[in-house]
DNA sequence: CTTGACCTTAGAGTTAACTCTAAGCTTATA
DNA sequence: TATAAGCTTAGAGTTAACTCTAAGGTCAAG
């Protein structure tokens, strides 16, 4: 039986996330002290260690109590249901890796167009190219 | 001179995006009429749209303020300086498409290890690997 | 002169995921 | 037994960039 700074210590999350996430339905002590300190058994290290590792992976909070649920009954979900969760994030990435590349590619493009030098703004074209508009943005395909 | 609204529907960003953007002091009307009214004009316009492509790029507001002051004064100002801000925001633009490939690649993997059947999920890959822990994630190199 | 569209302000609400504070118990150690 | 470390709670604060609301003033058209 853990108390929460020894989770925490074990899960590198830190005391205050924990509770936080006990909050929001994700991670609970099984058993409380009379004074009502937390301790956590084997099964609830393992779902704090879950939530983790979901986080880590870029799962919302909201993503991992869907998992937890699933994890919880798994007879009564099926693969479908897990792997809907995972496309859906996953293409949720891809989208956001999209739209950064486009900002990439225009800031690389502006790096390249201005000298970068001492000399003064006056016809910096980074400059000129912000008061031009018409650079590539997000929403353009 | 344009009004408030007009000037919406030439950028593209709302009455209330304009009237936060000037309590951030990033554009504001040159005139007022008697009862108060924002009227801009042609410079007022330019340096909107110059706000609006400098955001769509990417930049925050904060660069965005950065960028203007430049603009207001190229005279005292360097090129350096804009690449400066520049390239600090294509590197934060790079850091978070690494973050973003390394989630991909993991929720790649992961739908790919998973059947995505309507079969229940006792035996779920991605649930189990969740299990196990040791999935690639941000920090990783 | 009335109606409806538009303008003003200050300030509150939104989102996600924490992060921290205050005030007060509890527990382990010396 | 004193002290320090650790625990509890409710609730406020953080960040960025909006987004919306309420309460009221203005203006053009019919």
């Amino acid at each position: 039986m853990l108390k929460i700074s020894e989770l925490a210590e074990q899960t590198g999350l830190t005391a205050h996330t924990l509770r936080f996430y006990e909050k929001h339905g994700l991670i609970r002590a099984s058993e409380r002290s009379e004074a009502g300190y937390r301790y956590y058994n084997d099964a609830d290290v393992r779902r704090a260690e879950f939530v983790k590792t979901a986080r880590n992976i870029g799962f919302s909070l909201d993503d991992i109590g869907q998992l937890l649920s699933i994890r919880l009954d798994k007879d009564s979900h099926s693969c479908q249901e897990v792997t809907d969760i995972t496309q859906h994030k996953l293409n949720e990435v891809n989208g956001k890796i999209a739209e950064l590349q486009m900002m990439q590619q225009t800031l690389q493009r502006l790096l390249t167009s201005c000298c970068g030098g001492p000399e003064n703004a006056t016809h910096c074209s980074i400059i000129e190219a912000l008061e031009e508009g018409e650079l590539p943005a997000k929403g353009d395909s």
